[in-house]
DNA sequence: GTAGCATTGTCAAGAGGCTTAACTGATGGA
DNA sequence: TCCATCAGTTAAGCCTCTTGACAATGCTAC
């Protein structure tokens, strides 16, 4: 049970994020002035201090709260669809993992934009122990889903065998082990082909640089790319279908 | 034949952009301080106001610069090789994308990273009229060159059929005409793939994102990816064989 | 050579941001 | 009711960007 002081509290938390994102999105840049976020709550700057270490702890909060968002929303976005269907998944993944950005685009500049002003932004990582920054985090737990993606399809017998002609044949030996995860190299170049073209289709189209086309064509546009991804997988098709929606024939 | 007066005041133009490029390099930011800049030549920081319009004019200039350096390598490299071997000029405008961005990190951040803290980065676009970004003007430029690439390409005609099994079959009827600049949906959309993947593997690169992969790994991973562009695109290889510098069998 | 102008640079000062310290009023538990 | 804790304020220090006034230097034309 919350006192009544801890619940204001995290209340007034919540206030300030969202007042500072509400700033960002008003004024389309990440880099929020401390003292604006206490004038559109009509409180003083120092007031904030009782609840953020600094403009740095802000922004900090910030960048982790968007990416527990976006793991949630992947998972839950995997998760709808059962592990016999890899296409569908991995398609499911790529829609919410855009739908997430442009819906957000602060967040994603935070999380995956390049480090700011007088905000380091590394931290002790909890999985490797070294010190990373969230972007890196949040490309770790990309590439770890589509490893699971892969080795699911595996296991079930699912995965066709890749058409990658373009396998340089002394990869494998400038790989080491223990940072395939247990992926062999052409699956590893395959999964970093995907998250890397994911990755810059969606950066493109948020920081505006696809505007030339209008929304309801880099929609199909985004869902090819996504289709030829599978294809380079070799993971089978979505069961629904395709487009997305249609049954397949 | 220049004065005296200008000969000095050019150079001492360049080195305020040195002096800034590499404080961006020491701090890992883009983010740099007129003060600190000035501090590092020993100079007063208005003094800075005799050369540029403050601090976004330096930022502007930097920019301007680099999208110079930018443009000019990648015609360059690509003019190295012959019109009749355009899957070699493909590979040669990646390779020469992708060196200039890990050999000039802050440079390509600030291109074709986020809006800074006062510092509109928008322009009045020479070419469209319209006003926009020194990123959107390097898109535009980029796309265009994987354009003139395919253009050539089938003028020659050794560009073979597309392997797109994965287009839209409505996405011709959503496109406008006058945004293919007279390439086919098809076209559009693998030259749209190809700038997405290029960008977001160099984008990931940039920021450390691949990094649990050493250099050695991520080179041929590249080259890897810009074949898979190439068989995407239907280029034919690049005569120089593959990898790279290895005549064809 | 020198007078006069343009250029370069410094110093002083204002505006505004971040942050700490000291202080006041309110809250809520004992 | 008492009082420790919390929330928020003002004041002040330090830093930044930027402008304006002023000094020094260099160039040029007579």
């Amino acid at each position: 049970m919350r006192t009544r002081r801890e619940t204001t509290r995290a209340a007034t938390i919540q206030e300030i994020k969202d007042t500072a994102l509400a700033r960002m999105r008003s004024q389309g840049t990440v880099d929020v002035r401390l003292s604006d976020v206490a004038r559109d709550m009509r409180m003083s700057a120092p007031g904030l201090y009782r609840y953020f270490d600094g403009r740095e702890g802000l922004l900090s909060a910030l960048i982790v709260d968007a990416l527990t968002d976006l793991a949630e929303r992947i998972e839950k976005a995997r998760d709808q669809l059962p592990v016999s269907d890899p296409g569908g998944r991995f398609l499911a993944v790529s829609r919410a993992y855009r739908e997430w950005a442009l819906a957000d685009r602060e967040s994603f500049t935070l999380v995956f934009g390049p480090a700011l002003a007088g905000f380091e932004k590394t931290h002790q990582s909890h999985a490797t122990g070294t010190v990373d920054g969230p972007d890196k985090a949040a490309a770790l737990r990309a590439m770890d889903a589509l490893r699971s993606l892969a080795r699911d399809a595996d296991e079930a017998g699912t995965r066709r065998p890749l058409p990658l002609t373009h396998l340089p044949p002394d990869l494998a030996a400038v790989m080491s082990d223990d940072l395939l995860h247990g992926a062999d190299p052409a699956t590893e170049l395959a999964m970093v082909h995907c998250w890397a073209s994911l990755h810059g289709f969606i950066t493109l189209e948020v920081n505006g640089n696809l505007n030339w086309h209008g929304p309801d064509v880099r929609e199909p546009m985004f869902l090819g790319l996504v289709r030829l991804l599978i294809a380079l997988m070799g993971l089978p098709e979505p069961r629904d279908g395709w487009p997305p929606g249609t049954p397949a024939p």
